[in-house]
DNA sequence: GTCTATACCATGATAGAC
DNA sequence: GTCTATCATGGTATAGAC
């Protein structure tokens, strides 16, 4: 960490710019997706040249990378930020329940769901991966102490449940009940967590 | 619907070649979704020009409308050839089941997840919107059966069991799991099933 | 490091001969 | 209706002046 002091002006203007480059990029990837956001477009939403945002990032592909880093970053610290004596599966919830808010209100998925080329390319970005295995960790820490308390599925694995939340966050009914238009974001919510964790024959949950 | 024999032999190898392209299209669309998709591919598969592929189809995406709408009816002929007197809740898991195998196989989900313009330029397609009108009324009579028998979860709305069961058919936890390669496609299936119907939250399910 | 202008390429679509 | 050859568009990336 560089002691903030010693960050000259421009430096500091920098990090500023280069924060609003993907503050604009989190919203079209949002609103568009990455086929279809074109680096013209970042570049009129900023405001500057699209040549300028090639010295700032080297390609599309890693604009998109620095911005579902930025976005797993948020991930991690909301999650860091959970009361540790909450009951494991109410943090559970409510992490997707937070998920599921960002993701109607104009967000990103946890989970990219978007484009294959992007998908792979992320996958090859020891950056991001460093830090999705940290997410992983401490999720998977908390499906664990879930289930050790009885209120997860014994006989799921650990990585299926994990899986099972995440792609929750990018699954597309949300998108169609959205749509169509008949209920409000919270009811839409609460669907969704009763699908995901009640599942659709009963078990009378909460919705 | 015109008589078989009145087929001049010249209308029957038309009908062959464009079941030949949407068969090649079906492929190329689950391996690389719509858009990176090319049409000098689809030619290359089908073993023809690119221009005479504009023969048959005005354009991209006309194909792969035509390719979706093929791939609904599939789904519709296997849903009404399920046998009437099964419990609706075993209908309604072997037809998620049904669709999972496939797409493990490497077919197509039954929602089309892939691409926002694709999307949008179905629901603006009659003949596909139909066939999509019929399969929806067809699985939400199994639904209501299925929930007035106890087997669904009483509260959830039709629509938002229906779009579930959708949703899971392109669900992203199965190139996942399948990607992690330590469950076989069977196991995949079943967790799948466990999640949808079950839930992650326990209800002692088959799994 | 920002701009204007442009190279370059992939790809959807078409012309015109056979 | 099929082919070869070509066009047109749009989008990533870069050159070069300031």
């Amino acid at each position: 960490m560089i002691p903030v002091q010693k960050l000259t002006f421009k430096q500091q203007q920098l990090l500023v710019r280069e924060a609003a480059i993907i503050n604009a990029v989190h919203g079209l990837l949002a609103r568009k997706g990455y086929d279809l956001m074109t680096m013209d477009e970042v570049a009129a939403e900023v405001g500057i040249a699209k040549a300028s945002l090639y010295k700032h990032f080297a390609s599309k592909e890693s604009l998109a990378a620095a911005a579902m880093i930025h976005l797993i970053e948020n991930t991690l610290a909301h999650v860091r930020a959970l009361p540790p004596d909450m009951p494991a599966i109410d943090q559970l919830r409510g992490i997707l329940r937070w998920a599921l808010e960002i993701r109607l209100q104009g967000g990103l998925p946890m989970l990219p769901s978007d484009n294959k080329f992007l998908r792979e390319s992320l996958l090859e970005n020891p950056q991001y991966i460093s830090r999705v295995m940290d997410l992983n960790e401490l999720l998977a820490g908390l499906i664990e102490a879930a289930r050790a308390a009885g209120e997860l599925h014994q006989h799921l694995p650990v990585e299926v449940i994990l899986l099972t939340i995440y792609a929750r966050s990018c699954d597309p009914s949300v998108d169609y009940l959205k749509m169509m238009d008949v209920h409000d974001d919270e009811q839409i919510v609460e669907f969704m967590l009763a699908t995901c964790f009640g599942g659709l024959s009963g078990m009378p949950q909460s919705v």
